[in-house]
DNA sequence: GTTATAGTTTGGTCGTACCATTGAGGACGA
DNA sequence: TCGTCCTCAATGGTACGACCAAACTATAAC
C-alpha cells in the first residue's frame, strides 16, 4: 500500500506549507479514503524528500483541521478522518470569543435561529428524538427536585438540550452555528442557572418547550421559547444592575 | 520583555499539546495583546524546558488556528493577530466539502438568517442607509442592462448587497455569519448569475427586495427575500438535472 | 490453549548544525 | 550632511541523527 499515492518533492522556503497542502489535497479528492492511514512519518519523509520535522509539522496542520487522527505505536499512523461539525464550530467559537460583543445582541441572535431549529425539528424529526429531547428534559427537573442541583450540571444539560435540538433541524449549519454559540458563550447562559428562580423558570421552559416540539405544537413551542430569551434578557438585565 | 509571562514546563507524552493550550490561553486571557509577538522560538525552548521542534508544531497549530501570524527574519516571530472570520469561513467549508453536505442546506440557512436580517434592517437601520441600498441595486440593474454584464462584478455585487444589509441589522452577530457564508459559498451563488434568465430575475428581485426595505414594508421585503430564495433552488436543480 | 516475553513498527522528543530572510546599524563615498 | 551599500545579528526554516515510549505481533514457555 504505497505505490499509487506518490508526492512530489516540495520546493524550498515554505516547504511545510506545500506538504500540507498536498496531503490536504489528496484526501480530499479521496486518494486515501476515510478511515485509511497515511504512509508512516519516515515514509512520507522519503517521498518528500524532506526532513522529518516538516512532515510532522504538516501533519500537526491536519490535525488541527481535523483531516486526520494520528495514532500511536505499531499499526498506528496518521488516519484519515471524516471531519467532525465540532471542529468547525470551535473554529467559530474561536472567533467570536475574541470579540467582545453585547450580550444582547447574542441573545438576539440564538432567539432568532433557535425559532428556526424548533420549527425544523418538528417538521423534521422523528417521534422517537422527539420523546428523546422531552426525556432529557424531564431530567434537568428530577434533578433539580433532587437535593444537590448542581449548577454546573444543570448548565451543561442545558448546553446538551441545545445541540440535540439543532441536531433535530436536520440541517448542520444550525448544528454548526448552535454548538459554535455553546463553545463560546456558554458562560451566559450560566446566569440562569445561578439564581434560584432563573433556575426553576428556565427548566420548566424547556419542559414546556419540549412538550410543545413532541406534541407538534410549532406556535406554542415558539412561544415557549419567547419566554425563554425574555427569561434570558430579565436574568441579565438583573445581573448588570447588581454588579 | 520576558519576566511576567512564564510558561510552566510541560509534561512528558503529549507536550506538543500542552504548550499549544498554555500558549493559547495566554492569548486568549489577554496576556499577550494583538499586535505583540511572543517570544522567539529558542525563548519558548528554554521557558518549556522543552526541545524546539515541538515548539514549532505548537505554533503551526495555533497559526492554522488563526490566532498568531509568522515572520520571518529579524524581528520577526509569531505575532497575535485578531482571528478573522475567514477562518470560520474555511473550517466550514471544508466540513461541508468533505460531507458533501446538500447545497440546499445552505440555502435554508441563509434565507433563515436573512428573513431576521431584513426584519431588523427595516426596525434599524435610518433612511439614509435604505437609499444607499436600494441604490446599490440600481447599480446593478444599469450593469445589467449595459453592454458588458460581467458575470464576476454582477456576483461581487451580490456579496457586498448582502453584506451591506447585514450591516444594516446593527447586529454583529449576523454581519460576522453573512460575512462567513459569503466568502466560503459564493460559488453557488454564482449559477444565478451565468444563466441570462436566473440574472435578470435576480437582479430585479434585488431592486424589488431593496425598494420595500426603503419603504418599511416588511411582510412585502419578506416575500421578495421568498422569492429570491425559489430561483436559486430552481437554479441549483436546473443546474444538478444539466450536469 | 494461555500467558509471558522479546521484537518491530511508529509516533514523540531532543539537540545540533546549517541555510534563508530580514531588519538595523555602521562604513564609505558623493 | 546625506544617501547608498555592506556587514552582521536575530529569527524562522530545514536537515539529520539519535533515543524514548507506546502499541501491536509473533514467538516461546508453561
Amino acid at each position: 500500500m504505497s505505490e499509487k499515492p506518490i508526492f512530489s518533492p516540495a520546493r524550498m522556503g515554505r516547504a511545510g506549507e506545500d506538504v500540507a497542502l498536498q496531503i490536504e489535497a489528496a484526501i480530499l479528492e479521496g486518494k486515501i479514503p476515510p478511515g485509511e492511514s497515511l504512509p508512516s512519518e519516515r515514509e512520507l519523509q522519503t517521498q518528500f524528500e524532506i526532513g522529518r520535522g516538516v512532515i510532522r509539522e504538516a501533519l500537526r496542520a491536519l490535525k488541527e483541521k481535523g483531516l486526520i487522527e494520528i495514532k500511536k505505536g505499531a499499526k498506528g499512523g496518521a488516519f484519515v478522518k471524516q471531519v467532525e461539525v465540532s471542529n468547525a464550530s470551535e473554529s467559530l467559537a474561536l472567533f467570536l470569543k475574541q470579540r467582545q460583543v453585547d450580550p444582547a445582541c447574542l441573545v438576539e441572535f440564538r432567539e432568532s435561529i433557535d425559532r428556526t431549529i424548533t420549527i425544523l425539528a418538528i417538521a423534521r424529526a422523528d417521534d422517537i428524538e422527539k420523546r428523546q429531547l422531552e426525556q432529557a428534559a424531564e431530567k434537568m427537573v428530577a434533578l433539580l427536585d433532587g437535593p444537590d442541583p448542581d449548577m454546573e450540571i444543570l448548565a451543561e444539560m442545558d448546553r446538551e438540550l441545545n445541540i440535540q435540538l439543532a441536531g433535530m433541524s436536520k440541517n448542520p449549519i444550525f448544528q454548526w452555528i448552535m454548538q459554535a454559540i455553546q463553545l463560546g458563550f456558554s458562560s451566559h447562559d450560566d446566569c440562569l442557572y445561578a439564581d434560584p428562580y432563573f433556575r426553576r423558570e428556565t427548566v420548566a421552559n424547556w419542559q414546556e418547550t419540549t412538550r410543545q416540539i413532541a406534541a407538534n405544537e410549532p406556535m406554542r413551542a415558539l412561544s415557549s421559547i419567547g419566554c425563554h430569551y425574555a427569561l434570558l434578557l430579565d436574568c441579565l438585565q438583573t445581573r448588570k444592575e447588581t454588579s
